[in-house]
DNA sequence: ATAGTCCAGTCGTCCGTATGAGTGGAACAA
DNA sequence: TTGTTCCACTCATACGGACGACTGGACTAT
């Protein structure tokens, strides 16, 4: 490591330690040597070499835990998300979207879903088009693959559509929601999904199980009948490292 | 701060200071107390305030300056893409998707590229179907907007499509790549975009100018001719704090 | 007025040290 | 063989000290 360069050393000690990892000399899944084996082939302190690991951790490069070494983050299988999960023929088969998802790729999958009334909050009011403090009906899922929590989905509608439907149960049966509200008459006209990412808050850290330099991926879809009337909103929260959104359309 | 609760101290601090700043004590764009001041207010050695601020710094939620004050950071204003913006009606009136996305929002837009011609890699060749070492186009695009660079994009065509085309000047031409591959012939079929977020390179960090604890997305684009040849794929790397990607499709 | 220097305050880097806690295997006893 | 205890090794947390580098404003000299 060379103190004249300028580069502080953790850096120098952390881009060394990236180039040996990228180019396999730690292999995916592969521990690195112990901090003070690592303390003597850099000639370098603890704190340099834990602020160089540090680096790479938030970079989701590795991933330590107590007591035992420090592993180069094995990569995570990474699953696809299409649009057409939301067509009328693919709600026929399943009870719901993500039911299917998993099934198809060989998970056990499970989900838990917590309904409840309240008053609709700003933005909720004013993405479904309601007054501030109407009643709406929030279904809060949690949804898992083989036991480990791989995504968040907060569904919010104006109670109007739900009121006598299987919407407020815990099981909306066949379809799904969406199946409730065509049977309902209200036709679903189109969807609109709005996508981004940004780093978990703690709380989404510990239910979705994230490392740390892990993002997560979130999609608001909105919902609107045929005349253009929003009907439902989705928040749904991804861990950024297991998905991958998919979306398809005809060039016009 | 409790040293018996089982909470690590630092984790004590660091959500004490994420309340205060989520309730408006710190206000973004203020800047937090030095801290000297910190480690008088909480009772702690120097080392847990940093290792506080450093866990807050990687949730997006402090920047910090050198011989300055560690500020909350202020929100960035999100842009919004909608894929509406590559319909052929869009493409007729200027000179690619970004340029006419910056110009309505009221931003000063510049874009550099760089074309150049190498062998496909094993990615490339199996995303637009052709044999590993056919010679492609890439074209290699920063996007700024009124100076910062917002967006990064590298497209890859076989370069049988672009011979004797203005693809491979630096200026495209009105419409951009799309509209001279319609020229030739090649109508487009369909698009399909992949999205996904991860944290960024050490490169991508310096020429997004990313403050730490802030994600980049990933948009890979495949434009297919009407028979469903892959004709071009885009990587697009965003800044996950400015941009939020939005998709529209009606029900089926 | 202007340009330059100086300096106090701030964060960044780096060292040393100490203690605690989790893990896993070796040694031991039943 | 089986179950338990013990211990060496690991990383996590926390303290202390020291120096450097950067910033911005005050101050000085021109």
């Amino acid at each position: 490591m060379d103190k004249s360069s300028g580069v502080p050393l953790h850096r120098q000690v952390a881009s060394d330690l990236r180039e040996k990892i990228t180019a396999g000399t730690f292999a995916p899944g592969e521990q690195l040597p112990a901090e003070p084996a690592l303390m003597d082939s850099y000639g370098v302190s603890r704190h340099t070499i834990r602020e160089a690991i540090r680096l790479l951790r938030t970079d989701g490069l590795l991933v330590s835990e107590h007591g035992k070494d420090v592993f180069v983050r094995p990569p995570a299988q990474i699953q696809r998300l299409a649009r057409s999960r939301l067509s009328r023929a693919a709600r026929a088969e399943n009870r719901g979207a993500f039911l299917a998802d998993a099934a198809a790729k060989g998970f056990t999958p499970s989900s838990s879903v917590r309904v409840r009334f309240e008053p609709a909050d700003e933005r909720a009011a004013s993405i479904l088009d309601i007054d501030v403090g109407t009643e709406i009906t929030v279904r809060d899922r949690v949804m898992r693959a083989n036991g480990l929590v791989v995504q968040l989905a907060v569904s919010r509608l104006s109670r109007q559509y739900t009121r006598d439907t299987a919407i407020e149960q815990v099981d909306t049966g066949e379809g799904g929601a969406y199946a409730r509200l065509e049977e309902a008459g209200h036709l679903i006209g189109s969807y609109v999904e709005n996508v981004g990412a940004r780093m978990p808050t703690p709380d989404e850290t510990s239910q979705l199980e994230l490392g740390p330099g892990i993002p997560v991926v979130t999609v608001t879809r909105v919902a609107y009948r045929e005349d253009g009337t929003p009907l439902e909103m989705n928040d749904m929260t991804l861990p950024a490292n297991r998905y991958e959104l998919s979306y398809e359309w005809s060039a016009e």
